[in-house]
DNA sequence: TCCAAAATCACCCCTTTGGGTGACGCGCGG
DNA sequence: CCGCGCGTCACCCAAAGGGGTGATTTTGGA
């Protein structure tokens, strides 16, 4: 800013200057004020301009346009909920393998322990959650925010 | 941009008429050349520079930014699927009915058809998507956009 | 008007699931 | 050392789910 000041100073007396000289040179004759003025007027009005240009250059407005993008949603486990329930680590397991589509007999082969385990873990899990079919229990986990 | 153009002629017009009056009227003195030149150069300068905002005050730098944002992912049926695997707008309520974690009881009395109707169609439903349990139904439909 | 798809319902048979109870071992902290 | 939580397993029973077949009605379009 205080460069573009002493800029337009300095071209001013230049210009002053300059016509000073012509002035006294070659253009001293009748009317020389009017011509003198509109050269004034014509050459500060340019400088006006490109100085107006100069100064709002950048002032650039930078707007911001939130675009919602479709990101693979990270998903974080409620551990609190997960507490509060009084879930264990192998009930949510089993959850989590309901949640797959298995069956009992598929997660007991899956995880190696009995079909009776796994109903046992299922069952506990259900009365914790509050649900009555696996199908419920799947949706309510993922509500919670207990399985993806 | 015209109308910028006739303003400022006419702005110009008025003040070499208000210069002229100033000047045949009480300021005929000695350097009032310089002065005339001084007042001209200034008024047309700050004439230029209001100018130069004008014109390019709608210059504005749209700047698109993408950000990721965790919003509510809107749901968009594959109907392409949907006819490919043959499933019916029937078929698919009872889907959906399936995933909210009913059972096949409490889906009949919220349609409104017997149980042996619901289980027709999760029969049916459950051949076009090959599937054995209705969990991995739900599962399924889900990762094959069918259901939200 | 007639056909085909969709929707509806029923019955049988078998599997799976869910609920309840009881029991055993292991590890950890009081 | 004893209790407690957790994981494990077993058995029983009822309910729900799933597969197959067959049938009727509704409906939309050729």
């Amino acid at each position: 800013m205080r460069k573009h000041v002493l800029l337009y100073g300095l071209l001013g007396g230049l210009l002053i200057a300059g016509l000073k000289l012509i002035e006294y040179r070659w253009l001293v004759v009748e009317h020389s004020v009017e011509i003198y003025g509109g050269l004034v007027a014509a050459v500060f009005a340019g400088l006006g301009i490109w100085l107006g240009l100069r100064l709002t250059r950048q002032a650039e407005t930078v707007v911001v346009r939130e675009v919602v993008v479709a990101g693979p949603v990270t998903f974080v486990r409620d551990q609190r909920k997960l507490e509060s329930l009084g879930i264990t680590p192998r009930e949510l397991e089993i959850l989590e393998l309901i949640a797959e589509g298995l069956s009992n007999k598929e997660i007991a082969a899956r995880v190696y322990v009995s079909e009776n385990t796994v109903k046992t873990h299922s069952s506990r899990v259900f009365l914790k959650l509050g649900a009555r079919r696996r199908t419920q229990a799947v949706q309510l986990g993922k509500e919670l925010r207990l399985i993806p």
